[in-house]
DNA sequence: TATATTTGCATCGTGCACGATATAATTGTT
DNA sequence: AACAATTATATCGTGCACGATGCAAATATA
């Protein structure tokens, strides 16, 4: 393809991971609101419902986020009363977080929410073998990206 | 999949498709900071280098953004001097913008990063025949998505 | 031709993202 | 033990995103 070409828009390939990421946060609206949930507190809801009790270091690395994001965006969810933020004994640097009675509650609202997602990104043109192709390219540029924007250093 | 399973970030579709949109926004970082430009700013100039003087609404429509996220961010360009905003003429409602000869000179330098990038993300792993898989499901997703966000209101 | 509606843009407020920097606690080294 | 380096978190500044609202120009309707 002529450099020429490149440039245009429709023949970019980040641009629409772009677009569909933010098209995506915009989807999940509708459901998250019932709760006064942005997307990225639903996920920091995701790691603690898995993992249960962990530092911002530990939520930071699952999702791939700095403190610099998570710390005010953790406060504003200890404001709204979904988790308590506890300086750890063992080491006082770090801050554990633990979901209260609330945040826990929120886990039976939000379960079907993920199918009722996904199910609204199937049609005729975008089959079930579509999407987990698509995961799967998606995760593995995730390892070699992820890796490369900690090694930024070296 | 049980309702458990599938809050499990592991599992979920949307989460990497968030990720990996800021992880490219990151790559392209050290491509882009040689000019000054953000990511959002490139893509507003891949929309003058291909279309010319446009007004906010067709750059708008062609990037999937409203004029809330355009307006200060045009501005910013104008003040770096990429580009003129002018009224139409035509339509007194109407800001067309023009590209000035920098924004214009800046094509040939940004003319080789979307290669370069697209390299970086191809592995043996990851190849350009699912890479084009992957672009095919997210266009057909756009397609579905911006119509939904468009009619939110009917 | 008045008036109502729509359209294009701008502004405001809030919440991410993230680079840069700061600080205190911990660990490593001499 | 004294000091250097590392680690965990927080804060600051800037730039998106986006819902809500406002406003003036254009268009539609009565």
């Amino acid at each position: 393809m002529k450099e020429e070409e490149q440039l245009k828009l429709g023949n970019q390939i980040c641009f629409p991971i772009y677009s569909v990421s933010r098209l995506i946060t915009k989807a999940y609206k509708p459901y998250l609101e019932k709760m006064g949930l942005t997307y990225p507190q639903y996920l920091v809801l995701l790691v603690l419902w898995e993992h249960g009790k962990s530092s911002i270091n530990q939520i930071g690395e699952r999702l791939l986020l700095n403190t610099n994001t998570l710390s005010p965006l953790i406060k504003r969810m200890e404001k709204m009363d979904l988790l308590e933020r506890k300086r750890s004994v063992q080491d006082e640097r770090s801050v554990l977080i633990e979901l209260t009675k609330k945040g826990l509650s929120y886990k039976a609202e939000a379960a079907p929410v993920p199918q009722k997602l996904l199910k609204s990104l199937l049609s005729e043109e975008v089959e079930l073998t579509d999407v987990m192709l698509l995961k799967d390219t998606l995760d593995k540029w995730i390892a070699i990206l992820s890796e490369k924007s900690e090694n930024r250093s070296e």
